[in-house]
DNA sequence: CGCGCGATTGAGTAATTTCAAATCTAGTGG
DNA sequence: CCACTAGATTTGAAATTACTCAATCGCGCG
């Protein structure tokens, strides 16, 4: 369990055994079953989690019901609605488990008392939200620029895993086209 | 100009006059004409660009030669192409001016030793790359829940002054449509 | 077996693109 | 002041693409 973390944080920054044992006491395991929500839109969130395993989505639900998916979140994945998390609003999306899931909690205080007293702790989430940041940048531009059938054979060429853990009509949600669609794209 | 980023900067984290002094230095001041390329596709990124003024726009030009704007940046913004910026490889996109435009150069080696000498710096990076992210990650919301319509009457709600300044072209680039469709939508 | 869920297919409708032509606008020189 | 031009914008019309809603298919499971 905590090895995977600590591997994780070590591909950007080395840490002692003392102080990955500090890092680690900030924080919280906890275990999810298949569909059931992390936080869902309108509450508080506490927390920033470490996926161990499993598979979660990140999805927003729009006024008519539909929903839409942000991102999949798999082992080794850092997610939450970041936005509600850092500004204490509450959340605008929902996390739910795709499948069975473990993860690793951080409240908000942990975060940044975890990057005050690691230092290098705080050099790991700044490299973490770049590469999140330019992730981001990444999807926007496929947007722009790429078909749907495109974008979904991109998806499938990155994440192959997917296929099969994931329905086609969430595979739609997240590419931002007709479950439909997508079956006639193929 | 130099009040410009100092105030930018203590939006997050307050600086000393000795500290602000340091910081500074790392920074070197330029100016570039209207249509001026910062940098284009394929050239090394050595700078990341806090815009004092003017107007910049962040774009991928595809096989078939055509633009597609990642972002526009103004006033009190951060731009480079982060991607070829941090991992020193050559650029994906390019970086032009639509106005005459003044800019804070920061280039890499600066940032990493700006952050490890005035700590404070580490953590306002870590700001703006959470702020970058949370914005980059609405856009791609957006992709997903609204017309073309709505995000362009948003865009213009959030930047009323991108209307005056920037072709309908551009704004259609920005937004993921054909100007002929952006020109029917109004 | 039959139910239920996801995936696919069909048909009609709506939205977007493409390419071309027409219109508008700001700046220039006579 | 006016005519002219280059660039941007709008409009037109046909072709493509995607969406919606409904029906059907396929498969695993009680």
């Amino acid at each position: 369990m905590s090895e995977v973390l600590r591997r994780h944080i070590e591909k950007n920054v080395s840490l002692t055994d003392e102080e990955f044992g500090l890092v680690l006491s900030y924080f919280e395991a906890k275990e999810f079953k298949k569909n059931q929500f992390v936080f869902q839109k309108g509450e508080k969130v506490t927390h920033a989690y470490f996926v161990i395993s499993g598979l979660l989505k990140l999805l927003y639900t729009d006024s008519s019901g539909n929903e839409h998916i942000i991102s999949f979140a798999m082992e080794d994945w850092w997610e939450s609605d970041f936005y509600a998390y850092f500004r204490k609003m509450p959340a605008t999306l929902s996390l739910q488990c795709l499948e069975k899931t473990k993860v690793f909690c951080l409240p908000l205080e942990g975060y940044h008392e975890v990057a005050d007293r690691v230092k290098k702790m705080e050099k790991f989430f700044l490299q973490k939200s770049n590469s999140g940041f330019m992730g981001a940048q990444q999807r926007i531009l496929s947007f722009l620029t790429t078909s749907a059938k495109e974008r979904y054979e991109l998806l499938l060429q990155q994440y192959p895993s997917l296929l099969q853990r994931v329905s086609k009509t969430q595979l739609a949600a997240y590419l931002g086209v007709s479950r439909e669609t997508l079956s006639r794209l193929q």
